[in-house]
RNA sequence: AGUCUCGUAGCUCAGUUGGUUAGAGCACUACACUGAUAAUGUAGGGGUCGGCGGUUCAAAUCCGCCCGAGACUACCA
């Protein structure tokens, strides 16, 4: 006696989620599915670091699920999958959150907490939530190896990084510049242009703007200006320049100042007339008193930009003295008039183009000298105007008036980066606004909404800001990278050409520089006057400087001599204590930047295997470049750049060759998740309530992956009804009668040829299948493959293949036929089960273990069973097997049961009632031939005794003939519509004609048009007597005459119905023999005698009888209690009792 | 502001190279079926395929403009 097939009460996902995953534990799986494929072809995958120090929320399950998924697959498919986890450990986020913990803020660092102990407390910040994320991807079913992961703060990922930067030094494509660069003064930092671009850095805000008048510097006249607008009244202290396009029309306008109601001349585009006169006031009266509505103006001058590019003005705010050659009038290409004046202010130190223009004009910028004797902006870097006491002494006496200065030094220019504001208090636009107003400088004044961007850890405004940085030369190679783009395969298509492509055509160096403390160093030593520099390529070239130095006697100790990574620390504060000695035998000073935190993760490929010190150049091209990758669309500028960037820069090649980029998980009104909403989705409750299966095969199978998924959690429970539902209760009826029967798989596979049609149907079907998901997951098309499974086990397998075979498994002998369903069935439910195992992991080796540990099927080597399903290779496809003209019929005989359900229910004539017969035109004997092999399913299907063929030639249909679009369109063109009006109305005879002739001429206004058979679709419409429905070219007609004998085998059929809904209600085993006594009825009388075998047969009745019940109940034959008298109404009207009991 | 993607039933999505009744699932309503039963079938309602224009004999499909959503880019005054 062999194993049972494991019966279930119900379905659970999450408890097979547990066992299974508790299986997984106990026996290695994972671990055993990657030494099975030990020494095959790699797929070479690259996990993208997360980090740890953010809870992990449901999109990640999203990325994740698509990184397993095609892992698996290549598993499957033979191939040796390395999955090293990875933690993105350095940055930003890490500071912060230590900041946040310690209660400190950046300036504390090295004062109030030792950078030491900053440094001690950043390792315990960055794997905050490890075992969050671990547990998750546990949980969530995620195959990867989490025992062995690369950490970006070890040592020797770092020496990597030394040495890649070595490279580039060593290439000419490292250097030191200045330029102006977003900088967060709430973070302390600049920001590289991928922070800039992450989602919600721009953000609407409303700021105080102002138009400023600049007085011209003119004889001729007196009270004239430039008018120009800024959004930062702040920076107006600091301008030097106004810029006009050359080739912009200006105008002269004699008007009022609307606050000091002083007459003026001011200078402005003339295009933007209309935003500050309205055209009515042209002709008012030269008056004006404070707050009239009206300005009147008269436009007295015309000219182009150039006329006025060299014109001089007076300082706006003469705060500071700038050096010679400022306050003049210069072109700028980017000016425009969409919007302001026409005329740009321009403050060289705030702001990117005006550095550029002023640099190309000979304009100064605005530079304050502090007391080390450094050049400064007039904003320092916490965001404040620089103090006086902290400026050089003779500056301030040569350049500053004191007087107006002192009013605002030390304030803050943004009102977020002073601690003790809040966005209600007066900001300083304001105030500078209200001062040039009282000044007769200002113009206008108003609130405007615009586009400004902010710091994307801490959400403040950043600034625009003349910083030293570090760059890489990526404009260098850019061709290359676009060039080797053009080789990767992305998923969706459009973000590698559109998305990703375009940010290639426009790139900019690569601001390598971070002024944090948090990260891998920069590895570069500098003699004070920077004439002499080192790059430092690993620990070994370090230590060796070390040496040269402690022999010159500026260091007393080499701490990075030991061969042990663990001694030493290359990480800030250790490292600024090194101080190298030049060539020239003087200091050598690091540097004191760390790296962009995504060169670390950029590096991974190289870093994870501590290339090349641990690894030679053949071993890394083993691991090298990756088949695979897969994040969000959010890395597309992040991860997705830094490891192109670094491998077209360091390695001339593709980092990744295929790359599935997901959407967003938004909720499911298509709002981003937030924590200030609320409306974020956790995985791990969802995990719980509906298993890891459900919750992946929804994100699956939904949308495609990079389409933004609206996550509803309606969703998961439908997937969870519909597929795994019906996958288990396909599962529990092959378990049911399978240990009835004991079917253990062991007779010999029925010959494919033996097989019933449609068990050679199923077979095809589950073919083409295999070829469909197959190729799918090997487009990476994962959506496309959930959707085939998924309509492959609800429409074909249970609502098909079961529901036909049914009386196959559950009558009879143990008959070849029974084998065979049997058999076709574990097959289908063998195979799907591999094919899921990507997406639905869990449920999978369920299905695949409760079947296979009793065929034993699959054996290990040892000939052991084995121990799952993704242990197995996927499934190959037998062509032989695929037969699509089967497949085509199997559809007919669908479409015909359903037409002829349809006609019953319009003709209210239950299924339960035989009928006659219907009657089916054919065009063709191709046709009939194609009906017949499947006629016997739709008969028992739709209970008619036969299926009757009418040929064409039979003149009682009445038949439509249709013009065929696609063949008549491109030969007659515009004469289409006269011809398909004319084909309409055609007479049946003409119909026949064409049927008969092979062809027919219409005559279209005065032309004879021929038609052949090809050109016209010839459909039954209706058959005069009968009930008939016509969908596309068939039609179907049903006979609903009832003869006495049909209504007899009706009632036969009725009882049967009755007898086993009473065996049900009483729970009696399904093989449980029964004695059944019912009310005498003549009616029932001749339908017993004619039908006695039928419903003894189908009940498993021993004895049925007809008692006759007298005027008490005592009549009853045997010793039956009363308890077990049943009523049932058998047909309408009719209603007996009836007694059941076992034998 | 620009670039890209998208807009089909109340919801989630299909819809081949343009071809004439625009589909499926969910939800809703009614009816049926019932040794798979917390399953299933049939029928029904529900769509000017975002809008307007163009190309064409023929447009959900191709083109242009506009509206709306999202992502990305952006020094934007």
């Amino acid at each position: 006696m062999g194993k049972k097939y494991q019966e279930y009460k119900q379905l659970d996902l999450t408890a097979i989620n547990k066992d299974i995953f508790k299986y997984w534990e106990e026996n290695n799986i994972f671990e055993n599915s990657l030494k099975l494929r030990q020494g095959s072809k790699e797929f070479i995958f690259y996990e993208g670091p997360p980090s740890a120090n953010g809870q992990p929320g449901i999109h990640h399950v999203m990325a994740r699920a698509i990184k397993d998924i095609f892992c698996r697959y290549k598993s499957l498919k033979g191939y040796y999958v390395a999955r090293k986890a990875g933690w993105d450990t350095h940055g930003l986020p890490v500071e912060l959150g230590v900041e946040k913990n310690l209660g400190i803020t950046k300036e504390d660092i090295g004062k109030n907490i030792s950078v030491d102990d900053y440094n001690a407390a950043c390792r315990a910040e960055v794997m905050k939530y490890k075992d969050l994320w671990d547990r998750l991807t546990k949980e969530m079913g995620y195959w990867v190896d989490l025992e062995n992961p690369y950490i970006t703060f070890k040592n020797e990922y770092i020496e990597t990084l030394w040495f890649l930067i070595g490279e580039l030094y060593n290439k000419g494509l490292l250097y030191k510049g200045y330029t102006i660069q977003p900088f967060s003064p709430a973070a302390g930092t600049g920001l590289s242009s991928h922070e800039l671009n992450m989602p919600g850095c721009y953000k609407d805000v409303k700021d105080t703007t102002m138009v400023a008048q600049f007085k011209i510097k003119s004889d001729e006249y007196k009270e004239a200006y430039f008018i120009a607008w800024t959004t930062t009244p702040w920076t107006l202290p600091s301008n030097t320049a106004l810029a006009v396009g050359t080739n912009i029309d200006y105008v002269w306008v004699d008007t009022f100042n609307p606050y000091s109601a002083k007459p003026i001349t001011i200078i402005l585009g003339k295009p933007l007339m209309n935003s500050f006169f309205s055209e009515e006031s042209k002709d008012s009266p030269m008056e004006y008193n404070q707050n009239d509505k009206v300005l009147p103006y008269r436009v007295i001058k015309e000219c182009k930009g150039k006329e006025l590019v060299g014109m001089e003005y007076e300082q706006l705010l003469p705060w500071v003295k700038p050096q010679e050659g400022a306050f003049r009038v210069i072109g700028g290409d980017f000016v425009t008039t969409d919007d302001g004046t026409g005329i740009v202010h321009i403050a060289p130190t705030f702001g990117a183009d005006d550095d550029r223009v002023a640099k190309q004009s000979g304009i100064p910028p605005l530079v304050l000298i502090d007391k080390e004797g450094k050049r400064q902006p007039m904003v320092d870097r916490s965001g404040k105007f620089f103090k006086i006491e902290e400026l050089d002494n003779d500056f301030v006496e040569n350049n500053i008036n004191r007087e107006l200065y002192s009013q605002f030094e030390g304030k803050y220019v943004k009102n977020a980066f002073d601690s003790k504001l809040t966005e209600k208090d007066i900001s300083l636009d304001i105030e500078i606004a209200l001062l040039l107003k009282q000044e007769n400088k200002a113009f206008k004044i108003e609130k405007h909404i615009h586009n400004y961007p902010h710091c994307w850890r801490t959400d403040k405004p950043i600034l625009y800001y003349p910083l030293d940085s570090w760059f890489i030369r990526t404009t260098a190679l850019k061709d290359r990278m676009i060039e080797l783009n053009k080789t990767i395969n992305w998923k969706p298509e459009s973000t590698g050409t559109g998305r990703f492509g375009n940010w290639l055509e426009n790139l900019v160096d690569w601001n390598l520089s971070r002024s944090r403390y948090w990260g891998t160093p920069l590895p570069i030593w500098r003699t004070e006057d920077g004439k002499e520099e080192i790059c430092i390529t690993s620990v070994e070239m370090l230590s060796n400087e070390i040496g040269k130095s402690i022999a010159k006697g500026y260091m007393e100790e080499n701490k990075y001599s030991s061969k042990d990574y663990n001694n030493f620390d290359l990480h800030r504060p250790y490292i600024d204590d090194v101080i190298l000695v030049s060539s020239k035998g003087e200091k050598m000073i690091r540097e004191t930047d760390l790296i962009d935190v995504w060169f670390d993760s950029g590096a991974m490929p190289y870093a994870q295997v501590h290339y090349p010190f641990e690894c030679s150049e053949n071993e890394l091209k083993k691991n090298f470049p990756a088949d695979f990758i897969a994040e969000g669309v959010d890395q597309t500028r992040g991860w997705f750049f830094t490891l192109h960037a670094i491998s077209t820069l360091v390695f001339d090649s593709v980092a990744f060759k295929n790359v599935v980029s997901n959407g967003l998980v938004l909720d499911k009104n298509g709002n981003k998740m937030s924590k200030r909403l609320g409306n974020g989705v956790n995985p791990f409750e969802v995990i719980e309530k509906y298993g890891a299966d459900a919750t992946r095969w929804y994100m699956v199978s939904n949308s495609q992956p990079w389409e933004n998924l609206k996550f509803d959690i309606e969703g998961v429970d439908e997937v969870r009804r519909k597929l795994f539902g019906t996958l288990y209760n396909t599962y529990s009826f092959f378990a049911l009668y399978a240990n009835i029967d004991s079917f253990e798989y062991k007779e010999a596979e029925i010959n494919y040829e033996e097989r019933p049609e449609i068990d050679r149907w199923i077979l095809s079907e589950l073919n083409s299948l295999i070829k469909m998901v197959d190729s799918s997951y090997n487009e990476y098309e994962p959506t496309r493959a959930a959707r085939a499974i998924g309509n492959f086990v609800d429409e074909y397998l249970s609502n098909w293949y079961v529901r036909l075979c049914r009386r196959r498994f559950w009558k009879g002998e143990y008959t070849n036929d029974k084998i065979s369903a049997y058999q076709t069935l574990y097959t289908c439910l063998e195979v799907i089960s591999q094919l899921m195992s990507p997406i639905a992991p869990f449920f999978a080796d369920r299905l695949f273990l409760d079947l296979n540990n009793v065929t034993r099927r699959y054996k290990s080597n040892d000939n052991s069973s084995i121990s799952s399903v993704h242990h197995t290779d996927f499934p190959k496809v037998d062509e032989k097997l695929q037969d699509k003209a089967l497949e085509e019929r199997m559809q007919l005989a669908q479409k015909i049961c359903s037409m002829v359900l349809s006609l019953r229910k319009r003709n209210n004539l239950k299924v339960r009632q035989p009928l006659q017969k219907i009657m089916i035109p054919t065009p063709n004997q191709e046709f009939i031939f194609q009906i017949e092999s499947v006629e016997k399913l739709i008969l028992s299907e739709v209970n008619v005794k036969k299926i009757e063929f009418l040929s064409p030639q039979n003149n009682i249909l009445i038949k439509k003939a249709k013009a065929n679009f696609k063949t008549l369109g491109p030969k007659y063109g515009q004469k289409m519509k006269a011809i398909a009006l004319s084909l309409e109305q055609l007479s049946q005879d003409r119909i026949s004609e064409i049927e008969r002739d092979g062809k027919i001429y219409i005559d279209i206004n005065g032309e004879k048009i021929e038609l052949l058979t090809s050109d016209v679709d010839i459909v039954t419409q209706d058959i005069p007597g009968w009930v008939v429905l016509n969908e596309g070219n068939i039609t179907v007609a049903l006979d609903t005459t009832i003869t006495e004998s049909l209504l007899r085998e009706a009632i036969a059929r009725e009882l049967v119905n009755r007898i086993q809904n009473i065996r049900k209600d009483k729970n009696f085993e399904i093989t449980d023999f029964i004695n059944v006594e019912i009310e005498y009825n003549s009616l029932l009388e001749q339908t017993i005698e004619e039908y006695r075998d039928y419903i003894t047969g189908e009940t498993l009745t021993q004895e049925l009888s007809l008692v006759r019940k007298s005027d008490n109940f005592s009549l009853f034959m045997g010793n039956h209690k009363m308890e077990s008298v049943s009523k049932i109404d058998v047909i309408e009207g009719i209603e007996l009792e009836i007694n059941i009991s076992k034998v």
